[in-house]
DNA sequence: GATGAAACACTGACGCT
DNA sequence: AGCGTCAGTGTTTCATC
């Protein structure tokens, strides 16, 4: 589905709401340059729409304890559809699995893992992956340090038309 | 810096907000069991403590236009310190990239990127990454399903203690 | 898109346990 | 230390133009 044409001040509400989720309507609206109602109404469109698909708080993983973050590449012996949706199935079980994303080209899978420790990690990638059926090889790579994370989209690339 | 310890209710409400970060103090309160004063003075220092470091709004890229998400995945010449941290400034100046993540491995960086169309990307890969210094090679991926999008950290895996 | 009004939420001060 | 009650202020949200 794609969405009804968005105008300038669209693409504003998104861009400020993807900054600060919790901004009040009140100043969302002075910042778009309108006042409180009709802004609501384009939020409430926008949501509805799907455009503006949930809201969440950004959490500090190592502050809370998520001391390894790393990647999964998962190569399968079968890239048949239903081996591939059985794979990712399977994945998605576990909570260590951050992000599961399906790839063209030598890797089938690629996991962004997180766990409060390697012994975690190690006994989800032993246990979970390189036994899952299928699985032909699992490369990992731990992360040293995040630069930026997942900041959201660069609304400003797909912008220029409004 | 770690944080001061969370009990059960800091940890509740933690996974509350990261699933939904427009809920009304007053509601998560309920829902966390307690009344909204203390309710709000917790979500403020868990805000102070930098353990909430943001709230934002989740955009479907799609239905935005970014029709394409791809990894490049980047070896460097050198891994000397003052090479990655280039190597990173420079990464980071594109919008593309909507993260990076510094490996350990083979593979040196790995980068998420959105784009709308192949053609911004592939000249994102050719002009700013391959042209770039000390860069050895760049592999992309090109993501055909995302199951599963940075869907918040694991938080029950952490609260065991708490 | 703006205005005004009513319902609701936020957030301070204070007392309690 | 931390929770709860209360009350003032600001915000959301609806009807209407």
């Amino acid at each position: 589905m794609r969405a009804a044409r968005l105008d300038h001040t669209d693409w504003r509400i998104l861009q400020v709401l993807q900054e600060d989720g919790r901004i009040t309507n009140i100043e969302l609206a002075r910042k778009v340059g309108i006042t409180a109602p009709p802004c609501l109404r384009r939020v409430r469109a926008l949501e509805e729409a799907g455009i503006i698909e949930r809201y969440m708080a950004v959490l500090d993983g190592r502050k809370l304890g998520f001391d390894v973050t790393a990647f999964a590449m998962v190569k399968l012996h079968s890239q048949a559809e239903a081996d591939l949706i059985a794979f990712e199935e399977r994945a998605l079980q576990s909570p260590i699995v951050q992000e599961c994303s399906m790839l063209s080209g030598e890797i089938d899978f690629l996991l962004r893992c997180v766990a409060p420790d390697l012994t975690r990690f190690q006994s989800f990638i032993i246990h979970d992956l390189t036994a899952a059926p299928n699985v032909e090889s699992v490369k990992t790579s731990l992360v040293i340090r995040t630069a930026k994370e997942a900041a959201g989209l660069p609304l400003a690339l797909a912008a220029e038309d409004a």
